[in-house]
DNA sequence: GGCGGTTGTCGAAGCGCTTCACCGCAGCTC
DNA sequence: GAGCTGCGGTGAAGCGCTTCGACAACCGCC
């Protein structure tokens, strides 16, 4: 019952006469730059809510020349974690609007020319940069354009930026230390696609790295080989990795779309899980608690906040540190026990 | 070597003086909304590019009450199909893009109260409204607001409103009819889980309907049962419904994250495939293909593109229909022949 | 050669907001 | 009591764009 029709704007000098104020009271009371009485900012407040005044966010974003929104560029290519992407992408849009912005979605495709774009026309202030590689050109656009960004996993030259990711090298180490505990002695890592080894993405190499690092460290023969995508193609390279190394007993899988494959075919193989092969997987926990899987589950939600608090840093001017790795945890569940 | 420093924002005025011409000629130069002549308008143009220059987004649309962003409403709720909502998503962006509009990100989980904020603040010019229920309480305030709206999926009364979907009832039709054709007599429907039922998603009650339909008029038996989620309740539920019609040939599953543990489990029942049972499914291709199983696919890109081209229309005052229904195809693969 | 009709361009008025400079007033200090 | 300082409030100047009305310049056409 606000008495104007619907879809007409109200706007801040209905509120200001509403309230008896000049507009620029208002104002200081909505944005707090000011120190206003406490009878005042009770009356504004009032009208505020009484005529459900809601500023204009254009004519906001070009007299403070700040758009109050966010870009998240998302990857949308193929052989992408998809549940991972999409909880991600919900976690970004929560904090995001606890800091008063919205998010504005970008797909990768569009590439550098969608950078341009954006911050040519203002439209944000900022962007989230998925799916980053470690040479990616779309880093050095981002220095170049002064644009604050904050990159969800971690390019080769991180200086002057912002990065978030899990900590993949310490989740590869932490498969392989759970394994040999458990007296595993060969290990191998079913990893990702070998495109995405090829376009350098950080976590698959990083992961591997780890995974290398830690058998070395205890002593534990580890071999590691990409896994493409589909069941019959996980079949088919889970069973060319045990034909090669049939001495394998622990197996760490880092392949979304493998996992189910995996625990499907091993059986068939003549692998029990876990007497003969124990497993342990890097994926999202969704897909691993159904099936008693034990995994270092990606922290999709925290990466998402932790990189829209980082970003909401830089447009505040405040530094924030380069890297920032997120210490990943193992959960153990049957298929190790 | 636009010549001036980067994150400096280059305005209208640089390029109207760059050309030689007024700023009101350089804008009706951009909107075509006044004829210019070819020699003043290769100038304009000319001097855009050289200056790289981008229209500010919030002058833009506060000058011209037009923001030239939509919102993407997103459920993100447990229990919906992940990758057709990335697709989708992508699908979105890329058409809005194509009509030079951006997409914005709204989780459903901000309410009615997002849609408030969204309509109040002029931040967008239309919305898309996913995973519409058949009663939805946002559909009102979609009305009430003056907010033009495409809804996917479709509620219960679409008047006044534009709603694309996929004619699941044609598509719950189709399987029945396939397999019919090829003999079967008894047919079950394992569907989505109850709670989407329950809540009255359009989608799970119109693909019911279609098979039952079907059924009659060709004289086939058909039982219909949801299905929770996760490999272990799959299993459970298909076992409980081969155990109540231990007769049924024909399997019809519509249940995104079953289709693997269905076609897992099957054997372990005592029911080869086809031989014993033969398997239709309504669900991305993606996931049918590899397992050569026979589909109905959810063609999420082409409903994004529809919907937005829709909205497109609305914005531009031009009368769509109420609802577009996509007509289904039935892909024939190895589990049903 | 004066008239109406195009066509191409310009100047100026806003769109709704933030923010700067200013101002009255109270409460100090010296 | 003069001179500060800080607080709470106002008015006006833009932010960069679109769009309206005005107006030259040109076109025939009687």
């Amino acid at each position: 019952m606000s008495g104007r029709a619907a879809g007409e704007q109200v706007t801040i000098a209905d509120v200001a006469r509403h309230a008896g104020v000049a507009a620029s009271t208002v104002s200081y009371v909505l944005s707090g730059k000011r120190t206003i009485s406490a009878a005042t900012r009770g009356r504004v407040l009032a009208s505020v809510r009484a005529l459900g005044y809601h500023p204009n966010a254009g004519a906001r974003a070009l007299a403070s020349r700040k758009a109050n929104v966010i870009a998240l560029v998302l990857p949308l290519r193929t052989g992408m974690q998809v549940p991972v992407v999409m909880r991600f992408a919900t976690a970004v849009v929560t904090t995001a609007r606890r800091h008063d912005h919205d998010v504005l979605l970008v797909t990768a495709d569009e590439g550098p020319a969608g950078l341009h774009r954006i911050a040519g026309s203002a439209l944000v202030d900022g962007v989230l940069l998925m799916d980053v590689e470690l040479e990616d050109s779309r880093v050095p656009l981002l220095r170049e354009l002064a644009l604050p960004g904050v990159l969800i996993g971690h390019p080769a030259d991180s200086t002057g930026l912002a990065c978030v990711d899990l900590d993949f090298r310490r989740a590869g180490e932490l498969c392989v230390e759970h394994l040999a505990a458990a007296g595993h002695r060969r290990v191998a890592l079913l990893g990702a696609p070998a495109a995405v080894y090829d376009r350098g993405t950080g976590f698959a190499h990083r992961t591997r790295a780890g995974v290398t690092a830690a058998a070395g460290r205890l002593g534990v023969d580890a071999v590691t080989r990409p896994c493409e995508e589909g069941p019959a193609a996980v079949r088919r390279d889970l069973a060319a990795l045990l034909a090669d190394h049939p001495d394998v007993t622990g197996l760490v899988v880092q392949n979304e779309s493998a996992v189910g494959p995996v625990l499907a075919a091993l059986p068939t193989l003549g692998r029990r899980v876990p007497q003969d092969v124990a497993v342990v997987a890097i994926c999202p926990d969704e897909l691993a608690e159904p099936s008693g899987l034990t995994c270092v589950p990606v922290p999709a939600e925290e990466v998402g906040r932790q990189a829209v608090t980082l970003l909401m840093r830089r447009l505040g001017d405040e530094p924030v540190p380069e890297v920032t790795l997120l210490e990943p945890t193992l959960t153990v569940r049957d298929t190790s026990r």
